[in-house]
DNA sequence: CTTGTAAGTATTGATATAAGTAATAGACAATAC
DNA sequence: TTATTGTCTACCGACAATATCAATACTTACGAC
């Protein structure tokens, strides 16, 4: 991928042309660019779901996290280029010209960074251009810098799409701009067609002048999605349309027309039931949003040709009664044509509102406060609620000004318009201070600072354990992000509308193919965005925007003065900045005031759930590359990354290469499966939360916290320390209820806001691969509350399957799911009673459903059922319901297939079998086996154990063992099960780690295969992480004889996703902001692995990489099957009558990933990966190895002058590998016959004999890696799961 | 009858000193007996009671049993190679001399031996002047011997656990780094929390203290007024480890809120150099304005935590108990993450 | 013009902070010797 | 270089210590040659 550099001669030439041809363009005869190599050429032939290629690309010899061939390079630099770049990013939206330019400067000082530069600079141009009046200064400006100031640099299509754009807006005559454009187009790197690809550049009328004026482009060679905007002249009537799509859409408006409803729609009041107590400021703004968008002319149209009644409810802001159920709407429709017509009708009046949602909310917010401050001033009554958003108003007016003069400060600091001389040392500094974070500062509009910032501090409120306030480093930031997201959302708008903004879209059909050619923009614009904030910059500004709202924001106050007992009124600040003290460390506070605390419902504030981050209304943005996807205005990358470079890089490399489709494909279906909100589930919950009273999970609503009295000054230490454990007890109780019902709060909320309409949520991994909803607080992810709350938005016919399949959904959520099939739908038909009475009186009946394990679905499925049950023929209900599959210890299953165990295969229900198995159950017998056993022997512990063991007893632990649970930590699960049953703490947890050792053998015995595999890969990941590499920088080597461990485990899973391990050592620093200084981790530090995590986690995370792996593959197969699928890891949904078909589909696909011997195909890639990387080992003395080594070193030490340290041979051995993979010939033998102390080891062959444990007659000498022999395979062949029905059940 | 007082060289056999480190040179311990002077404090001393808390290997025990027969000398410690020691130490001799074997830790342990056996019952006495019939003998010199130390001031400060029987004088063996902190004077660098709690509900002297290239840390005077005894390295077993010092601690006559006193100084120290004025917005929602408000020495607000004497601390902590506003001192805590299973 | 020195400034590193340790046991890393 | 002392203890989603001061690194200023 690099660009050669320009050679002497040519630029002789071009100097010479440009000089008698200056008059024209100057930059015509920059030297054009020589074309560049091109990506990895792909992997072999043969059938490949992504491992083969991808791995070859993470581990071909070009690539590497620390190497020069890519972006990330040093540490050091890479973060160098990361902070440049958001300065540079900050600086030209602000307009700061000067210090954008010495911004350039400093990146094009960076060499690992060259070839990426042209990118930056065109940046620059793209906003330097718009300061211009004539094309021939932009000219100038280009060939200078190019030719003088970065000569290493050459221009690209971008830079000629910057020009083409300029001369096109700024050129007078028609002649001019085709004499530019002629020039401009010559000069093309790879072609005209390249320079058009620039949609971010280029606008439409740009596109449309070219093609119809200079008529120098043809319409063939515009992006395919900005051509049907220019076609035959639908910019200027805008109502013509000629191509294929467009007439297609015409033809299904009309059909909407025809599609009548025998049936009236009720319009829906989404506002009727206002929920108590709950604070509503946050959702509010989303209902509005969602509610309060206005139609188009058009939409109204389309919406009306369903013969709903919304003229009278054109939705705004004051007028907030009712609004639509779509889903209802939907559910009625009769045809599957006229669905079909409807949903497309859905979806593109959904893209607007998407944008708004995306993009309006702290508008609204603002608003809403406004409204309620100006209706007070008029009306005068006042709910708590009301007084509330008033308030706000007032901090908002208070703090805006002050913000702008910040703003206006930084810009004067900036321009260098503040006289440096007159100040004082203290404002001198402060403008210093100013440098740094003012360019982030003037980016967003400072009323949106102000609201963001109220909003964000309300919303953290009882956050990180502080009972009335938060920890003051998430609150700065909190808002630095929240800041961050706003200017990119705000930036990809400004962006947009300056690429579309002449463009008229009056015809319904041609704002279509804008919003098509929008996306396109999009996606360009937010790939291209690679930049994002330090988190020292979000720290300083968040700082800034509190101090200032803490300085204006006051509440009134009442207090009692203690010497007169008088009642006394008076105002204190609402947020205070203060200290607490954890364990000895200090912890920077911000208090809420209590009173606020009080007005806030005694409820964590729903305000700002982040607009940008709720349920999609319409498809996200599918994915195809490592950071684009998901949300329209919002970006997020494939893989949460823990602040890991290296993650981001192996990713990236992947990504590129297009390794990685199959995750996309799998990821994709996932978010394409629409939901809807259960209405009648949400009537109910609601009912329940407005009582206020505790109610399943959710708990009742608790004022305030009350501590018990003290105990008298002179009582005992002791007592005073019950006391404190007392009032910590009773705290964590009120702040642990307080979050819960929050959270409950959040779910209504959101729920409510979606009433009615079709969502979607888009997905995103986490570093090994497991798929996560990219929205919080309301997601199939979530509790049982909130999964009751949701359900897919398309029906299907149950069918008999179906029936039969929702029956058994309901068994399994009352807990019955270790029975065959059949008995389960016996339980439900058992049940039929009480299905009806709690389908039909949730609350005021028997509530036989609240009896179930996760009650609020099994209501759910109870209410499916017995509408189903009360049609003549249940088989033709439409359901919704989505049925889940769930594997039976999804990890050991997986384990079992790698360790080839039949009798752990069998327990967990990969082998065939009429009825499931229950491992938990199993192992607690096999507990129960051994206590009797030892009993027998005498031994009382056992006897008095032996029949209390019951399945919950050892569940955890069995669970957590494929986790890694440690002797200590199982110990501790097990004494929290016993310790119910003895009263005696001590006895119990001696029993307790007695128990412990059986149900370790236990596990052990069953799953002997999978232990090995377990530990095999504990011992990989141990040797991996204390291996050392070659190819970093030699500083780190430097302190002798300690080198610094820097290899974290990275393996590739089936899919072909790159994992890093990301477990290193905390690098944090402190960091000085305005309020105090912050202790926050450096993303950008490469900092010494932690091998300890990286040894526990790497047998979890390999597994669940592999279970994420399973999953996607299902979610591809079945959404090519036309399943609408969901899942939670290992828990698989889709619609009941498709159930069957899906499970065929997981065994199938199980299969497929373990057909492949796994752990086989682990070990090349590690071989291969981490060849030539060094262990230590410790080998016997006097072995003849060892001795040759200790000759050696006596020799080189002797040389040197000094004892030769490890470092010293780990140099030495770096040079020798260089020598031997280099392509000289001479070089190369040189390296065969170097002599180095790893050559010694490595030349004895086998020396794992020779190792010695921690006797004193040994040697530490630097060795290959290598890692140990694979445990031998049980004999259990995964195809026979193919007839295993309870494999998922 | 005597104690048998024996050398470092035979002490040094004991097996785990856990992390402890004892003076074992009984000259230097004379000489530290003699610069005390206790016979001021306590006239009688057949009538004294001594509590001697970790005695370890007992030599300073010894020592002072010898030197002065008090009526009751409870040695408390639970360390097995300890308490096998001390036991043939105590079996032989008076029944003056006795071992207790629950751990110094837990404060169960003393209401056992005071309340619940009886077998050492002290007497109680008014808070006018020094106890003087009972005294403490501690070494903290061990892990958490700093943080015990801090919460017995606190008991100081509170008037219970021993010191319900009144002003009991301590004499405790602490980390030298530990003497620091609690004598450090106003202004100097390592002026804290600890030091101006010692200072409010004690008088507290350095006694003696290893010598070590570390003197000069001391607080302002502290050597030079204090004029402890000082002793070699070599005295001390083991052999390795950090420097100690022994601390004679005098409970003075307060009645002191402690929560407020504790809340106020907590929060100030933490802002150190920092001026008042602004130091005191932490201690609430609008502590600024309150504390300049009520505080009219302009002077005074200029100078920051650190440099404030006891007193001064407590004239803050009474404005503090007058502030209408004032937080709420029992919420000042941070909520642990609570785990569900 | 170069370079020396001093002084001043930014950055880094070390240290103290609070003040019950509920309870186990074994591996592993860090530190002291 | 070996003993001892200290730390940590189940994976992921996840969410975080800070003030102060001494010491070092780095820059600037100024003066002299």
């Amino acid at each position: 991928m690099l660009r050669f550099s320009r050679s002497c001669s040519r630029m002789l030439v071009s100097k010479r042309l440009t000089s008698q041809l200056r008059c024209v363009s100057q930059t015509a005869f920059l030297r054009k660019p020589s074309g560049n190599i091109d990506g990895l050429s792909g992997a072999t032939g043969r059938e490949d779901i992504g491992f083969l290629k991808s791995s070859s690309v993470s581990m071909s010899p070009h690539f590497g996290p620390f190497d020069h061939s890519h972006a990330v390079v040093s540490a050091a630099e890479s973060r160098d280029i990361m902070n440049l770049w958001s300065l540079l990013e900050a600086c030209l939206h602000s307009g700061y010209m000067e210090r954008a330019f010495s911004i350039l400067k400093s990146l094009y000082a960076l060499k690992s960074h060259q070839a990426y530069f042209i990118d930056d600079y065109n940046k620059f141009l793209m906003k330097y251009a718009e300061t211009l009046h004539d094309i021939k200064d932009l000219d100038k400006k280009l060939f200078h810098d190019i030719q003088e100031t970065f000569p290493a640099c050459e221009y690209n299509d971008k830079t000629l799409a910057i020009l083409i754009h300029h001369a096109l807006k700024l050129s007078s005559s028609a002649e001019a701009k085709l004499e530019h454009c002629k020039i401009y187009f010559k000069m093309a790197v790879s072609g005209q067609r390249s320079i058009l690809s620039n949609v971010d550049v280029l606008t439409v009328p740009n596109y449309k002048s070219l093609v119809h004026d200079l008529k120098l482009v043809s319409l063939n060679e515009l992006p395919a999605a900005v051509r049907p905007l220019i076609e035959s002249g639908n910019i200027v009537t805008g109502e013509m349309l000629s191509s294929q799509q467009s007439s297609e859409i015409n033809a299904k408006a009309l059909s909407h027309g025809e599609v009548a409803l025998d049936r009236n729609i009720e319009p829906l009041d989404k506002d009727a039931k206002e929920l108590l107590a709950v604070d509503t400021i946050g959702m509010k703004v989303v209902r509005h949003t969602l509610l309060g968008l206005s139609f188009t002319e058009d939409q109204k149209k389309q919406i009306t040709s369903f013969n709903f009644d919304t003229s009278s409810n054109l939705l705004n802001f004051d007028q907030e009664k009712e609004s639509i159920d779509f889903f209802e709407m939907f559910r009625n429709l009769k045809s599957e044509e006229e669905r079909r017509s409807f949903e497309s009708a859905l979806d593109e009046f959904n893209q607007d509102r998407q944008h708004q949602l995306e993009n309006r909310a702290t508008d609204a917010a603002k608003e809403r406060w406004r409204h309620d401050f100006e209706e007070a001033k008029s009306r005068g009554d006042l709910s708590i609620q009301k007084k509330l958003n008033i308030k706000l108003w007032e901090w908002f007016n208070l703090m805006l000004p002050l913000v702008k003069e910040e703003v206006r400060r930084c810009a004067a600091v900036a321009n260098k318009t503040a006289q440096d001389t007159s100040l004082s040392p203290q404002e001198k500094k402060q403008n210093k201070a100013r440098q740094e974070y003012g360019p982030y500062l003037t980016l967003v509009d400072p009323e949106k600072m102000c609201v963001i910032t109220i909003l964000e501090l309300l919303k953290l409120n009882s956050t990180g354990g502080i009972i009335e306030g938060m920890r003051t480093a998430r609150a700065v930031i909190s808002v630095g992000k929240a800041i961050e997201m706003e200017f990119r959302a705000e930036m990809l708008l400004k962006n947009e509308s300056h690429v579309f903004k002449d463009v008229n879209k009056k015809s319904h059909e041609f704002k279509l193919m804008v919003q098509r050619a929008r996306a396109t923009f999009r996606s360009i614009k937010i790939e291209e965005s690679k930049v994002l904030w330090p988190q020292e910059a979000r720290a300083k500004i968040g700082s800034i925007l509190i101090s200032m709202l803490i300085h204006v924001a006051k509440v009134k106050v009442e207090g009692v003065d203690p010497v007169t007992n008088e009642k006394i009124k008076g105002e204190a600040p609402a947020f205070s900045h203060g200290y607490q003290y954890h364990n000895g460390s200090k912890l920077g506070v911000l208090k809420i005031h209590r009173s606020l605390i009080h007005q806030l419902n005694g409820e964590r504030l729903v305000a700002a759930v982040q607009p940008q981050l709720l349920p999609m209304l319409v498809k996200p943005r599918a994915w195809n590359s490592w950071n684009s996807g998901g949300y329209y205005y919002t970006q997020s990358t494939l893989i949460r990354s823990k602040d890991s470079p290296e993650q981001v890089a192996y990713l990236k490399a992947v990504s590129d290469a297009g390794a990685i489709d199959n995750v996309y494909r799998g990821l994709n279906v996932l978010g394409e499966t629409p939901w809807t909100v259960n209405r009648k589930m949400f009537n109910v919950m609601s009912q329940v939360w407005n009582s206020g009273k505790p109610f399943l999970d959710i708990p009742g609503i608790q004022e305030k916290l009350t501590l018990t009295p003290q105990p008298p000054r002179d009582a005992d230490p002791s007592v005073h320390r019950e006391w404190k454990l007392k009032n910590k007890e009773l705290a964590n109780e009120f702040s642990g209820n307080r979050s819960a019902r929050c959270d409950a709060n959040y779910k209504l909320e959101i729920a409510r806001a979606f009433l009615g309409e079709k969502f979607y949520f888009p997905h995103n991994l986490d570093f090994r691969g497991r798929a996560y909803p990219l929205s919080p607080h309301f997601n199939h992810l979530g509790n049982d509350m909130s999964r009751g709350l949701m359900t897919f938005w398309h029906g299907k016919r149950l069918g008999s399957t179906g029936l039969r399949w929702l029956k058994v959904h309901l068994s399994n959520l009352f807990g019955f799911d270790k029975a065959p099939l059949e008995d389960r739908v016996r339980f439900a038909e058992d049940h039929i009673d009480d299905i009806r009475d709690s389908a039909e009186h949730p609350l005021d009946g028997k509530c036989w459903w609240k009896e179930a394990d996760k009650p609020w679905q099994a209501l759910a499925t109870c209410m499916e059922l017995n509408e189903a049950l009360k049609m003549s023929n249940p088989d033709d209900f439409v359901s919704h319901q989505p049925v889940h599959q769930d594997g039976t210890c999804n990890g050991l299953q997986h384990y079992a297939a790698l360790g080839g165990d039949i009798e752990g295969a069998t327990q967990v229900n990969l082998v065939p079998s009429d009825r499931p198995q229950d491992v938990y159950s199993h192992v607690a017998k096999l507990v129960v086996a051994r206590l009797e056993k030892a009993a027998a022997n005498g031994d009382e512990t056992a006897a008095l154990l032996k029949d209390k063991i019951k399945r919950k007893v050892v569940k955890q632990t069995v669970m957590t063992n494929v986790y890694g649970v440690t002797y200590i930590g199982a110990t501790h699960q097990i004494d929290k099960q016993l310790s119910t049953l003895f009263n005696d703490h001590k006895r119990s947890y001696e029993l307790s780690k007695y128990l412990t050792k059986h149900v370790f053998a236990s596990v052990r015995e069953l799953f002997e295969g999978a232990h090995l595999i377990q530990d095999w890969l504990g011992e990989c990941a141990k040797r991996i992480s204390k291996s050392i590499r070659l190819d970093v920088d030699e500083k780190t080597l430097k302190n002798g004889n300690k080198p610094d461990f820097m290899s974290s485990v990275i393996w590739t899973t089936p899919l072909g996703l790159p994992i890093v391990q990301p477990y290193r050592e905390n690098g944090k620093k402190q960091v000085a902001t305005n309020l105090q200084t912050v202790f926050i981790s450096d993303p950008f530090a490469i900092n010494p692995i932690n091998a300890r995590r990286q040894k526990a986690g790497f047998p979890p995370n390999f597994i669940h990489s592999l279970d994420a792996s399973h999953m996607l593959l299902s979610a591809a197969k079945c959404g090519e099957k036309g399943l609408d699928f969901a899942a939670v890891h290992d828990s698989y949904w889709t619609h009941a009558c498709d159930v069957d078909t899906m499970n065929v589909v997981l065994r199938e696909q199980f299969i497929k990933l373990h057909e492949v011997d796994l752990i086989e195909r682990l070990k090349d890639e590690f071989d291969e990966r981490y060849k030539n990387y060094l262990q230590i080992l410790k080998i016997d003395k006097k072995s003849e190895v060892a001795m040759k080594v200790t000759d050696l070193k006596k020799k080189l030490s002797q040389k040197l002058g000094r004892p030769f340290t490890l470092a010293d041979e780990i140099y030495m051995e770096k040079k020798r590998i260089q020598l031997l993979s280099s392509e000289d010939a001479s070089e190369q033998a040189e390296g065969a016959n170097m002599v180095t102390t790893v050559s010694l080891v490595a030349g004895a062959g086998d020396i794992s004999n020779l190792e010695k444990t921690s006797d004193a007659s040994c040697l530490v000498v630097l060795a290959p890696l290598t890692l140990p022999q694979i445990p031998p395979k049980g004999d259990f062949d995964v195809r026979e799961l193919e007839k295993s029905k309870y494999f998922f059940s | 009858m005597a104690i048998r007082v024996q050398p470092l060289r035979d002490l040094a056999k004991i097996q785990h000193y856990y992390g402890f480190r004892y003076l074992l040179n009984p000259g230097v311990h004379e000489k530290i007996f003699d610069k005390l002077d206790l016979p001021q404090t306590y006239q009688d001393t057949s009538k004294l009671k001594v509590l001697d808390l970790y005695p370890g290997p007992g030599q300073h025990s010894a020592i002072f049993h010898n030197r002065f027969k008090p009526l009751q000398h409870v040695l408390m410690d639970a360390r097995p190679d300890f308490v096998k020691h001390l036991r043939g130490l105590s079996s032989t001799q008076n029944d003056s001399f006795q071992l207790y074997g629950k751990d110094p830790y837990e404060w169960q342990s003393y209401t056992d031996l005071i309340d619940v056996e009886k077998k050492f019952v002290p007497s109680k006495r008014s808070l006018d002047s020094i106890h003087d019939e009972f005294l403490v003998l501690a070494n903290l010199t061990g892990m958490v011997g700093e943080g015990l130390f801090m919460q017995w001031l606190a008991c100081v400060g509170n008037r219970n656990w021993l010191h319900r029987f009144g002003r009991v004088k301590m004499l405790v063996w602490v980390l030298e780094s530990t003497a620091m902190k609690i004598l450090a004077r106003p202004g100097d660098q390592l002026r804290s929390k600890c030091s101006v709690v010692a200072d409010t509900f004690t008088d507290t002297k350095l006694v003696a203290t290893m010598e070590t290239k570390n003197l000069h840390k001391f607080g302002q005077g502290v050597i030079d007024s204090h004029k402890p005894v000082l002793f070699p390295e070599n005295d001390v077993w083991m052999p390795s480890g950090k420097p100690i010092s022994l601390l004679e601690v005098n409970p003075s006559k307060h009645n002191i809120d402690l929560d407020n006193f504790d809340y106020v100084t907590k929060h100030l120290l933490i802002l150190r150099s920092t001026p008042l004025c602004e130091a005191f917005e932490s201690l609430g929602h609008g502590g600024r304005d309150y504390f300049t408000t009520v505080i009219k020495d302009k002077k005074f607000l200029r100078k920051c935590p650190k440099e404030l004497t006891s007193s001064e601390f407590l004239m803050i902590t009474e404005a503090f108990v007058n502030w209408p506003f004032k937080p709420d001192i029992y919420m000042d805590f941070i909520d642990v993450f609570q785990d569900n299973d």
